[in-house]
Formats: C-alpha cells, sequence, structure tokens
DNA sequence: ACTAACATGTAACCCGTTACATGATTAT
DNA sequence: ATAATCATGTAACGGGTTACATGTTAGT
C-alpha cells in the first residue's frame, strides 16, 4: 500500500495532475521510489474512490485536458497514520552487483561499460541533487520543520550518489587493471 | 527475468537447495536483491524446466528431505549472455524517507523511532559484512579474478550501510531538538 | 521531416507478498 | 513448555512491467 501514500505525499505541498507526479517520480520523489506512470493513473483512481482525494477536470487549449488532484481531510489523517504506523525496510534490487560475481575475463569490457554507464548517470543525478540543494536548502539550521523531513531525504540522496560515484571510479580502476592483462 | 540469473549466480561456487540459496539472500545477496523462500523454490523448478539447472534429491533422516540444484552448460551459457546484455538500472522502495516528507510536531516521536531501528539494523548488517571483509578479503590487491566481482559488491554493501548510519545518528540528532521544543 | 513535451489511458502478463501448512529435532 | 532450525510447498491476491494507443504543439 506504500505507492498510495507516496502518491499522497507528493500531494501535500500543492495539487497535481497525474502527469507532473509521475514527473516528481523521475525527480525528487524518485531516489526513493519508481513508479510508472501506468501505476500511478490507475492508483489516483483508487484513492479517488476511497474518498482520499477529489479531482478536478480543467479543460485546457492546445493540449489534451489534464485532472488535477487535491488530498482531503480524510486522506491526511490516513496519511498520519501511515506515518506512525510501522515502517517496511527499504529494498534494492541492483542487477549490476549481481553481474559482478560473473566477472571473468570474457566478460570484464561488458561489465567495464555497465559501470560506466552507472557513474554518468549518477553524475547527472548528482548535479540535480545539488542544484536542488543550493537552490531550497542553502542553510539547513534556519529549516522550519515541515521542510526539514525533505532535506534529510534530499541530503540522503545526495550522500548516496556521492560514494556510488567513487565506488564506480574504484571499481572501474581495478577492472581496467584485468582487462589490460587479458 | 533477474531473479533467475540472480538464483543461477547462487549456484556459481557450489551446488545448493532452495533453502539455502534463501539463506544467501538474507545475507550476502540480500544486500542487493531480496526474495522470498516461495519465490526462490517456484523459481528454482522453472529454472529447471529450461534446462539451466538440474536436480538431485537427498534423502535425509531426523530432517527433511533435501533437492539439491546444479548449474548446467545450458544455464552457463545463458548467464553468460545475461551478464553481456544491457544492464537494467538499479531501484529502491524506501518507506523512511517518503514518512520523512511528512515530518510535523505530532509524528516526530514515531519517525525517531523508525530511523532508530534502522539504525539498529544497519549496524547489524555493518558487523556481518566486516566479518565476511576480514575473513575472506583480508588484502583485496591479492584477489584472483573471480573473486574480485564478489569483493566489489560487498565493498559496495559496506560503504552503503556505513553512509546509511552515519545519515541515522546525524537525522537523529536534528529530530531530537525538534521533540524537545515541543 | 523528426523528435520531444504534454496528458491520459487499456490490456496482458509476470513478479512479489501474505497467509497458511507440515513435522521432526535441538536448544533455552 | 516454547521457540528456532531444517526443508519444502500451495493459493490468493496485489504490485509492477511491457506493449500499445491517441493527438496536438513547439522546437531542431
Amino acid at each position: 500500500m506504500a505507492l498510495a501514500h507516496i502518491i499522497m505525499t507528493g500531494l501535500l505541498d500543492k495539487n497535481q495532475t497525474g502527469y507532473e507526479l509521475a514527473k516528481s517520480f523521475d525527480t525528487s520523489l524518485g531516489f526513493f521510489w519508481q513508479a510508472s506512470h501506468q501505476q500511478i493513473y490507475s492508483e489516483l483512481r483508487k484513492l479517488e474512490q476511497k474518498g482520499w482525494l477529489t479531482s478536478e477536470q480543467v479543460l485546457q487549449q492546445g493540449k489534451p485536458n489534464k485532472v488535477v488532484y487535491e488530498l482531503t481531510d480524510k486522506g491526511q489523517i490516513e496519511l498520519e497514520n501511515w506515518v506512525d504506523a510501522s515502517t517496511k525496510k527499504s529494498t534494492t534490487k541492483d542487477e549490476l552487483l549481481a553481474k559482478l560475481y560473473n566477472l571473468n575475463d570474457k566478460n570484464v569490457g561488458s561489465l567495464i561499460r555497465a559501470i560506466t554507464e552507472r557513474r554518468d548517470n549518477m553524475l547527472k543525478s548528482q548535479a540535480l541533487y545539488e542544484k536542488i540543494r543550493s537552490r531550497n536548502y542553502p542553510d539547513p539550521k534556519k529549516l522550519p520543520i515541515n521542510k526539514l523531513g525533505v532535506y534529510l531525504a534530499l541530503k540522503s540522496g545526495i550522500e548516496n550518489v556521492e560514494i556510488g560515484i567513487c565506488w564506480c571510479n574504484e571499481a572501474l580502476v581495478l577492472l581496467a587493471n584485468i582487462e589490460e592483462r587479458a
């Protein structure tokens, strides 16, 4: 049931469409949860049926019409209950590390390419997160309580990409040595 | 299809039962992939049907009989193709960070408890990983190629829990301040 | 001409979780 | 007594992925 609550979390600050929420899942929400637009649209309809959200059609010209969702009081109560309830452990699915278990002199090249690709992605994420940090959280000591949690989540993301990038660089050095010998 | 290949990876070194593989998913494989025993048993049967594994019944006394699986040549080829194929991005699902977005003076207490629990779990993981490191990888420079990949995966896990623990500690300090004021 | 952004959706399928089930042995 | 370890499994349900579908406007 977590996706439901994360979508509602995305609607705390401002009302949004499914499309906008999907974009959030590519950026800010994206470093701790992934969801496709199909999942989001279908979940939004379920949440409205439960009375946790309301929706409003907005007609547009030159663009498709859109549906803007808003959190209800009932939804807010549900969110609070979720926060207080027990929290599931975080999970990771990382094919790359599994592939590394299979390292040999025939597949070093493929693995070097995969690690390089990961590093490039992480560098992009890092740039994005740092931009958000310098814009919205230049002085973390002065944050009001309602922004502190978001800041902590961002910080976690930044720290993770940082060591992720270091790890990629170190791994690439080690694997480059092997490839030379082969 | 990744679970299939990760199970086969688990059978590279030695033949194992579903039960033993499930335990690996609680420890070594566990920091980059999670799977329940139900998933593992059903996947093992599928893999045997595809001819990527073979199985052998081992009768035991005082314990339930067990089924030991072995990787076939066909399975090894399949594994190699998987390593060379394109790698999916790693994904994370982390409820705790989502809950932090909802931080307010009423739920600080719950969040402090959740972060404390996470830190305790990470400390346990850290102890386990460090034990594995000191036992099997005391001198990483002298590792043969077939152990280097596993070492790199372990290193990634160790680095992740390390900064994870630091992050928890910092977060707890910040949230403790808020709780005092409330 | 082609691609990206905008905006939403259906359908089929596979993956993953939860609950339930069995039954002996060993340790606290 | 109670719980943990060993060892495997079924069934129901819900979550998530992949493929397909539509149609305009703005930029290269």
